[in-house]
DNA sequence: GCCTGGCACTCAGCGCGCGCGAGTGCCAGC
DNA sequence: GCTGGCACTCGCGCGCGCTGAGTGCCAGGC
């Protein structure tokens, strides 16, 4: 195992050069941080370091820069999370508490994650999966043509038109908003499609093909919006990787415009707790120059989504981290207000 | 005025720079256009132009590149519209075929137009200002709280939650909901307001607190939405610009995050017809060296909002115009149809 | 009057060589 | 096990001259 001492050199290694963006040298190393200990031996110290892999020089003669596997052990060991300061909390309450809407919240959390980490911020919308419907609704546009809209407890709206093989009465309409509403109001979207199965029996024949239409629209809404969105911002952040940025942005742009690698990215993060992902562990190969930093977020206890930011691997992990967390402990707030 | 050959020639030097992105000199214009005339000549030309603005030189003894000024005239004198081609159409077509609601169109236009391009697309979601309302719902959700559903002729959704002062019987719902309907449905979202003032009086006294609440909610939700949404894509297009795209890119990439500035840009585009912006002729300076071409597009004869592309003032102006606008037309029909 | 070939001039880009200096590895001594 | 000393490496920046594409101008020709 490695001494306390080079853990140091390595925790001072990332610290430097996450700061300079230049690889930091023995002699630079023990100027700005007292280590008790000559230029020498921290060279000794860097030469073990590099033979366990944790950092690499760029070329020989140049000093070292954290590798991978040196930001995960800096990561996992070696970083808190450095908590959000008093006027930090009052600026992300404030800017989030003037939220009107479902929308608004997620745009305004990516602006606020945006501007806090000074990173690509990457906010999914909050789950279908995993709420619950608040109501459902229909209405008659023609007299064979509904309008579907479904509720959830988390303020989202989906609106689906139906067309109906056979025209609909007012009443019927009416009798099966209120079964529909009695059967599956409240319950979870996974624990609906056995609720309603049996619906059609209740109605006269020349209805059943209507409610039927009607109910596999609604579970098909259901399905469907499993597919989830998300929102992403401060893509001008990205200018700021550095000075091989134009080589790495291009990827990682497309990788933000395919909103189904993110989700993938969001989804194989743990469900719990903070998942940061660094440089080539994240699977998507134009993604192996980043490192994703992601929380579930959600109101109550549970998580219903994620949110992350995406940023150069020399970042700012335990700033990066605590920003995160501090963000998603409060829009889950906001959420379970709402 | 400039001759017609001189004209030749500009166009030579834009189609030249477009395709090769360095400075085109006299040689290589005679080469590859057959002029009929010598380089000396050109030379000339080319001097002629250059006193008048329409090309300059990155420096003395290199080739020239048009101007603003040049592309300006290049757009407005001697360039058509390229059609697309038949594929092209079909492809348009069965791409935008699949949508299956207006948020689905709308990305589904943005990714198309972005690859048809190869250059950033903005589309912004059609205005409700020029929509008519189709239909408003108002659920209970509990004794004293509401939901308000605007649901307009375009497809779109937007809700709101409103808190009564005091309860709202089933029976009163029923009947404001009735009342508001039979007033405002078909109308434009501008000729509303008049259309409900009166409303509340026609209430027993307990309910017009609630009647007024729920009615300066709806014209609240017309007003808000009236600062419409757009969505952007192909942005990893951006690195296409050139060789000199670090400097220009984080600038665009800001402009792009602001909303109200690219709602302000589209906006002040002519409502018919297509707009091609060149470089300085863009007010917002982020957008100082790319040029924006856009066009109104909606259901019918009018347009309802408008959708184009964002790339560099070095930019294929015939076939970015043709595609733009044969995107504009089908969005329009697929819009009409549902 | 306009076009043309010829000619001298300009200058960005490229490749080369060189010296500097930050940084390293190794070693002998404390 | 830490330290100072020392020889070595090599990327970077700088200055230099060459090259060649491109220009402006001019005198001559259709």
């Amino acid at each position: 195992m490695l001494s306390e001492r080079r853990l140091q050199v390595l925790r001072a290694i990332v610290h430097d050069y996450v700061g300079t963006e230049e690889p930091v040298g023995s002699k630079a190393l023990t100027e700005r941080h007292n280590l008790g200990v000559s230029p020498a031996t921290v060279r000794n110290d860097m030469a073990a370091l590099e033979d366990e892999g944790f950092i690499a020089q760029p070329h020989t003669s140049a000093g070292r820069i954290p590798t991978d596997k040196g930001y995960r052990l800096f990561v996992d060991k070696l970083a808190g999370v450095k908590p959000m300061t008093g006027p930090e909390r009052r600026a992300i309450h404030s800017f989030l508490d003037g939220a009107v809407d479902l929308d608004d919240v997620v745009a305004r959390t990516v602006r606020l994650l945006a501007q806090l980490t000074r990173q690509v911020a990457v906010v999914q919308y909050p789950s279908l999966t995993r709420s619950t419907v608040r109501h459902v609704e229909l209405l008659s546009l023609a007299p064979a043509r509904l309008m579907l809209v479904l509720i959830t407890d988390t303020g989202r709206v989906e609106q689906r038109l139906v067309d109906c093989p056979a025209p609909f009465g007012e009443s019927s309409l009416a009798d099966l908003r209120a079964r529909l509403n009695s059967r599956v109001a409240g319950r979870r979207f996974t624990d609906v499609p056995p609720l309603v199965e049996d619906l059609p029996e209740a109605f006269d024949v020349e209805d059943r093909g209507t409610v039927s239409t009607v109910l596999s629209t609604l579970l098909e809404t259901l399905v469907e919006e499993n597919e989830e969105r998300l929102m992403i911002g401060g893509t001008a952040n990205l200018t700021r990787f550095g000075h091989d940025f134009p080589l790495v942005i291009r990827p990682v742009l497309e990788a933000l415009e395919e909103q189904v690698v993110l989700l993938k990215l969001l989804g194989e993060a743990g469900d719990s707790g903070m998942t940061v992902r660094i440089g080539h562990e994240n699977a998507y190969e134009g993604l192996n120059s980043t490192s994703v930093v992601s929380v579930g977020y959600g109101s109550g206890g549970e998580a219903v989504a994620k949110l992350g930011v995406v940023g150069p691997t020399r970042m700012d992990y335990p700033g990066t981290m605590g920003a995160v967390r501090a963000v998603a402990r409060y829009v889950g707030q906001i959420l379970a207000e709402s």
